[in-house]
DNA sequence: AGCTATTAATAATT
DNA sequence: TAATTATTAATAGCT
């Protein structure tokens, strides 16, 4: 549709590149009414030129089309549709963030020039009752504490009692069977029976008090022999 | 172009409509894209359909062009550009609200229950130092209160005294208008010049007492008479 | 910017 | 729906 066929790649001479676009964009402004026209469309049209300006046609309104789009392509749904109240959920966001942390930095004790005697002594009974909650939970966890620690305490001691009377009852056989070596050994050789004899004794306390240390392992009461 | 030339109006027909839309729908996106191509131009192109059916092309890519086309508008700037800015600002509101809130919570003595003794502990203290910081705070405005209501008592007070001082000569000014009157009179009608002379009298102190009750009008003072 | 030879688009029709 | 074609519309190159 000229003087001669043209291949479709970009127009080197800048002039000529111009002018064709000047001509080419008023066609396509064209064509784009008519078809909005004659086929009842909603059509928009921006136009960037290779100099950055702007050129747009909207057989509508540019802005609602714009989110008509949007909301039709569903992934930009809430880039741009949503905006606003984005930015008013935001703003919410911001005075809520602001009231509670007014509210926040009065209970830390700061920022109280503003308050009446009145307003001061709420805060106050507001802390105290704060201050009541934290030390009774804290009483609380404590005590589950201390519980726990006796109650493991009570069971090492049962355990050490039943480790005692193994012990005695051990030290009673073990007693038996050196009686029964030195009647069988006759008066020869006291000294070494009676060494051996001490070497395997234990205290001669059978009672032993239940202690609710906890750092101290097992272990130790065998070893202290 | 084509067997006779129309006239651009709505196609009323809707089969001919519909194979027109897509004719020139058709040989838009091609000029479209034409002179995108031969003059290094950003398009962007969207229809709807009649029925609603989107139709777009984009030379680059449709979602920049459309900021683009935003920030050049300046207007629908905030609109579409700033979208994803605003809702990382709203996602971190929320997430600082909340985070304020969870320490609200704790403060105001809520929500306890996650919280170990040792993190009772800084609650604990944390309360206790704004506790002293509030009352430090209620005592000094008290304080301020009382020693200006001291200072306004100190004023009525004086003024007090400056009255009772002014009734004092008034009373003897009174006295000796009386003596004047007996005296010229004579001795025949003492019981009227006394009645009249009671009726003017206040009592006899002069020492006037500094009250600080402000709430006691100062006429109060003139009416005991 | 305007002109016009020429190509491209498309309305009517099959 | 797709292809054909007569006709109009767009525009490339020129002035």
């Amino acid at each position: 549709m000229g003087r001669g066929k043209i291949v479709i790649k970009k127009i080197d001479n800048m002039t000529s590149r111009q002018v064709t676009f000047s001509k080419r964009r008023t066609g396509l402004f064209k064509k784009a009414k008519e078809l909005a026209i004659l086929c009842d469309a909603e059509i928009g049209l921006i136009i960037f030129s290779d100099t950055g300006r702007l050129y747009e046609f909207s057989s509508s309104n540019m802005k609602s089309l714009i989110e008509k789009y949007s909301k039709a392509k569903e992934e930009n749904h809430l880039i741009v549709f949503a905006a606003s109240d984005v930015k008013k959920e935001a703003a919410s966001l911001r005075q809520q963030f602001h009231n509670l942390q007014q509210n926040h930095r009065k209970m830390m004790g700061e920022e109280l020039s503003g308050l009446s005697v009145a307003d001061l002594q709420n805060l106050q009974n507001q802390l105290e009752s704060s201050l009541r909650g934290v030390i009774m939970r804290k009483e609380q966890l404590l005590f589950q504490e201390i519980q726990e620690l006796d109650r493991k305490g009570r069971l090492i001691g049962q355990e050490n009692m039943e480790l005692y009377k193994k012990v005695n009852l051990m030290r009673q056989e073990n007693e038996q069977l050196h009686k029964k070596i030195y009647e069988t050994r006759a008066e020869d050789d006291t000294d070494r029976a009676s060494s051996v004899r001490h070497s395997f004794s234990v205290t001669d306390e059978t009672y032993m008090p239940i202690q609710l240390q906890l750092s101290q392992p097992q272990t130790e009461c065998h070893n202290s022999g």
